[in-house]
Order: C-alpha cells, then structure tokens, then sequence
DNA sequence: CCTCAATTGTTGTATATACAAATATTGTCT
DNA sequence: AGACAATATTTGTATATACAACAATTGAGG
C-alpha cells in the first residue's frame, strides 16, 4: 500500500489536488468495498444484502416499504425489489402487502435476518481495528471533508 | 446536501467515527460516480470505459497489454477483456495480437478514441470548479489521510 | 362517478463487478 | 523432447447498477 500514484501506477502526475482526491476517493471505496466483500462471505451475503438488513434492523419491528428502503441504501439508484427478493428467498425479510395502501410492500427483518447480523456483530471488532490506520481526530476531519464536498 | 446522517436517514447514530468514515467514503464514491457518468453521457462512454481511454492515451503511442491495463485500473477487479472490447466495437481501441508473444494482446488508443478525450478535455474546467467546494488544502488533507487509512 | 396525474413498485435491457474455470502459450527442469 | 508450472487472456455465471418503460393503485378536481 502507498500513495494513489503508486497504487493506480500513475504515469503523469495529476492535473490537481481536487483530480486527485476525486480519484483517491473511487479507489479507496473500491478498496473498502472488496475488504467488506470478504468479510461478510462467510455469512453469504454481499454488502450490498448487508446495507439493507442494517436497514430493515434500524426499523424493527416497524416495517418499511420498498421506497422507504431504497431511499436509505447507499446506491440510491441501485434497485431495491431485487435485492429485497435475494433476502427473501435466504429467508432473512418477510415481504407483506401493505393492506391499508394496496401499492405498497412492508419488509420486515425476519428472525432469520436478525441472528445473521448479531452473528457479523461479533466480527465488528476486527473490522473496526482494521480501520484504526487512521486517529479519531483524522477519521473526524475526512467526515467534515467529505461532507463539505459534496455541498 | 448535508451530513452523512441526514443523506442516509440514518435513524441510529453511528457507533464510531470510523464507521461513519467508511460510510461516507463509499457514499461519496457513489455520489461521485453518479455525477461522472452524468458528465460523459452525451460522449456516449461510462466512467469506466473514459478510465480505460486515459490510461491508454497515457501509455501513446505505446501499446499497453490488457494485464497493464488491469493492474492501472481504479477497479483491480474488473474485467479488462470486456471493457476493452465495447471501446473496440466504438472504434476507440485497437486489439492487436503481441507478435513476440502470442499469450499477450496489445491495446492501443484509436484516433478516434484521441479525438473524443480531448472534446471531453474541455468539459474539464467546468468540472473541476464542481469539486471547489473545499480548498486546495482540504484536497491535500483528504488525499494523507485515505492514503494513511489504505496503509 | 369519471378522468387524470401522482405514487409505488415491477420488469426489461445494457453495463460493470466478482470469482472461478478453461484455454493457449511460454519457460523450466530433467 | 516431454512434463509441468507460470503467464496472459477468455469465458461462464451470479450479483449489482443505471435507466426507462410498464402496471396498479390512489387521490384530486370537475
């Protein structure tokens, strides 16, 4: 690991700061994403699956629609009746018709759902001392960084 | 815009900074990638097939094999084949088998393919005034600390 | 009540990611 | 030369993303 020149094997230097930052962001999501990926493979599940049980756990026992789902995932684009319906046929949410809104579909974590994430709970610790490259006062400055650059 | 916590309607706060940290950069990826894919749209290429043709003009006139192709990539994972592949059906890339070695197929950048980078070239300057809101400074502070976090 | 727009979700198609198996070629060892 | 490991790429399958078209339901206004 080293700098994103080394990493991407830049040949020209960057135009910019800002270029470069764009960049070093895409990777290092990229980065993130593959280290979760391996985490959560023992469990069977992708992130992506992850993202939403969170969800649907943040909510329990109070269902939320598909809509209500989607607007809280991370990829808002990304398409929350399929990935709902991979977590349904793993027996981990319950999809119900909402009775008194005849177009709406109420997902709820089942049991199922909420054994799997207390089981992941355990790896958390791991995962977080793996993070811990960077202090909390750093960890601070990227959230106010990132934030402000998406203003 | 605002925080992290408000995009995602977070209902429980993070348990850490550097929770919080990692779900800021993979949503600010997402975010990022959304706005690039807007910007070449009308070009008719993905943000991962512009990566490809950026790394081919930086390698020209030299030819680049797909293995270093791969290895520059901001997606280690992706599939080199494929993405070069719809960038030769656009007339954008040129495949050549390695005469000196027939296990090794070289990829050069098209005429063509310089052509289109340098119209997007001159959407550049509109996108970068996008990124300027945070200073050169906080661009380089972003840059230690995701290096420091990848170490 | 009837029409029509808005809401909510589903489905189709193209693109890209993730990973493993398969293929062809080259280099090495005996 | 023959066997075999290493290299470079291709292909298959599952997952997810992006976007648009479609369908069903609801609510508002005449």
């Amino acid at each position: 690991m080293g700098t994103i020149e080394e990493e991407i094997k830049q040949q020209k230097k960057f135009e910019s700061e800002h270029e470069k930052a764009m960049v070093n962001i895409l990777y290092t999501s990229s980065w993130l994403h593959n280290k979760n990926a391996a985490r959560f493979k023992e469990f069977d599940i992708t992130p992506e699956q992850y993202n939403v049980l969170r969800i649907l756990r943040g909510s329990h026992p109070k269902p939320l629609m598909l809509g209500e789902v989607t607007c809280r995932m991370l990829d808002k684009n990304s398409n929350a009746t399929r990935l709902v319906e991979k977590l349904r046929l793993k027996g981990l949410v319950k999809r119900e018709l909402c009775p008194n809104n005849r177009r709406q579909v109420d997902i709820v974590i089942t049991d199922k759902g909420l054994t799997l994430l207390s089981k992941i709970d355990f790896t958390t610790e791991e995962w977080n001392a793996s993070l811990k490259t960077i202090t909390k006062a750093e960890a601070q400055e990227l959230n106010r960084i990132l934030d402000k650059l998406r203003d």
